[in-house]
DNA sequence: GGCAGTTTAGCAACGCTGTTGCGTAATAGA
DNA sequence: TCTATTACGCAACAGCGTTGCTAAACTGCC
């Protein structure tokens, strides 16, 4: 729960802890109201053990007794809630020319969010500059979560060449925002910051999904087994540049006939439908290839006309009685990936931990 | 390490000793010897902590010591090593006519492998008695993988229709098969399977990775993130059927110009190149799509031509200085998919726990 | 050959985790 | 008012990794 930080061991027992402490606050984020019986039956702890998680948990502030009582006979249980007031977290969108900036809470709730214009082919100074100016004078902030175009290592926090900007290869930009910031800082592209929002708001039931972003590009966040999946080179979700006609026009990336460039050309000659069928089939090939059952739609072009891209790719989609995938809109906007960058902070510090306490190891 | 089984509770903090143990064990495996220090850095558990570890392995067999080490001044350290022969376990791969049974020991080796013939259009009823008879006289058996095409369910080891043959569907396998070879079972796409036998045998180095399989039909089979990914229907790795001409010929599977549909016509006329090229075409879009760094080439049609698949694989893929990809040939042969399923019986067994002690939950 | 320094191994006590046992509080129904 | 039922918590416990200390085995030096 807290950062591993100074000592190099007495961590695997803390982080047991820390484990079973994220499974309760995974737990109460999905539910409006929860008590100690049902903590102990989802997480298979005992309801002595729930009753110190709870108190561990109250004493920090992020849950809270709300009530008592539900059943008959017996003594009354107390209700307990999530305080989703009781921390924040700040989310960045680096769009080309332009900065979004959102604030929100631990429910993943967007509390605030403001956008300002960004210099013509801004370099890491200026953004940097306009980072800290657009903070929120927040308090309770856990972290800075940057969301951004590819490609990028997620990993190592280094931008590797944004797309159409200049000055921006090979650039540490999650060092620099950190020292910028003196807060955590974490870096990702902007679709799979989008995906983490609505895994986030979903809760557990949303395992495996796919958000598929189009706006000035077609690219897809993918969210796998249960977490964000970023491939070896945080570059997965490529998907506007997946051939589906190998003799078709050339696109920008070197190749012929890619996604991206077939609906995009449909797109501005105002053929919409054909262009919502194009990435209806791409959708198709990429449930074929990953078989998540979460299509999310989003991106601005996409937004202007849902329901033909929704109705597309509904009927693309083959059925079969046992393989169903539901097919939504973006519930968040135009806020999708600063508040999915926040909520990847709120993630990290408390998501339920892949592994427990083991570095990069071997 | 041992089964949830029975006991509800008390689990939780077992569960912290087996991960350590399964953490030495995946480590002892990429290891052909290590010794207490290096156990220790790499997992970051203390000197003694190991020890313990150790012991416990030792008492049940796995490692051993195998001598001493002398580096300059000191106390020799004691050098352990995994024992192979500790324990073992069978893989099973169920093709269209044949069964093709294997068995493995801890290190993956595989040390027997035989092929018996099944009825045409064969019933659940005679699979199992051909895998009755097919078994080892083994002692130490961990359990019984299955290989098989799908689509089928995983978790709920449930053949859902099992391409070209009549009397697969929705067949409980993994339960019938357990009741007659009184053995824990793993059922899986034998694509899955496969992939598992090249991650198994390479490591953790081995994060994400591809197994494309060309034999009949056009498969992959997908490790991400250090572990086998299936889908939320057991059903990820179609990418045969997935279109790269939109206006392609029909394909069986309902769409049109799908991979496989491309890669089989020219294949058949003869045209390897032309086959080689559609798939690698196909192989630059699962790159796009899941950016995986390894690449592993299998399957009977394919390696009858492993130069000039291989060839054409790595001039599709673009170069850039951040993104590599390895691409190799699958070193298993015909027997990848029975030691793959093999090796997901020991990965259960032995492997990392992904979640820890935490049932289907929430 | 004897002594100091270094590295490894292991026993014993400890802290912290979740677990178990049992006593207490609060409610419904008789 | 009494009893059964349900919820909660203190206290003792078992098991995990950790810490402190001692013994063992080796090298290098005197």
């Amino acid at each position: 729960m807290d950062t591993p930080g100074a000592t190099p061991n007495r961590v695997h027992l803390e982080h047991l802890r820390d484990y079973n402490e994220s499974l309760v606050v995974a737990l109460a984020r999905t539910r409006a109201e929860f008590d100690r019986a049902g903590v102990a039956e989802a997480t298979g702890l005992t309801p002595q053990a729930v009753s110190k998680v709870l108190g561990r948990l109250t004493e920090q502030g992020l849950v809270e007794v709300c009530g008592v009582r539900r059943q008959g006979v017996g003594k009354p249980a107390s209700i307990y809630r999530l305080v989703p007031g009781s921390r924040h977290a700040v989310g960045v969108h680096v769009a080309r020319t332009t900065l979004r900036t959102v604030l929100t809470d631990l429910a993943g709730t967007v509390l605030a969010s403001r956008v300002v214009p960004l210099p013509p082919d801004f370099t890491p100074g200026q953004l940097l500059d306009a980072l800290r100016s657009s903070m929120p004078p927040g308090q309770d902030l856990v972290g800075v979560g940057i969301g951004m175009v590819g490609p990028l290592d997620h990993a190592a926090g280094i931008v590797r060449g944004a797309h159409r900007l200049r000055h921006w290869h090979d650039v540490p930009l999650r060092r620099l925002a950190q020292e910028a910031l003196a807060l955590p800082v974490h870096l990702d592209k902007d679709v799979t910051a989008g995906v983490t929002a609505e895994a986030w708001r979903r809760g557990p039931a949303f395992r495996d999904g796919a958000l598929i972003m189009v706006e000035s590009g077609v690219g897809a966040g993918l969210w796998l087994g249960g977490a964000a999946y970023r491939g070896a080179h945080t570059n997965a979700g490529e998907f506007g540049h997946t051939v589906v006609q190998l003799d078709g026009p050339r696109c920008v990336c070197g190749r012929s006939g890619c996604l991206e460039v077939l609906h995009d050309t449909a797109f501005a000659d105002g053929r919409v439908d054909d262009a919502a069928r194009v990435l209806a089939a791409g959708i198709v090939n990429l449930l074929q290839t990953t078989d998540v059952d979460h299509i999310v739609l989003a991106g601005a072009d996409l937004l202007r006309f849902p329901e033909v891209y929704r109705a597309a790719t509904r009927a693309a989609i083959p059925v079969s009685h046992w393989m169903d995938v539901s097919v939504t809109l973006a519930d968040l906007g135009a806020d999708v990936i600063a508040a999915g960058a926040a909520m990847q902070v709120l993630d990290a510090a408390y998501g339920i931990p892949s592994k427990m306490g083991v570095r990069s190891l071997f």
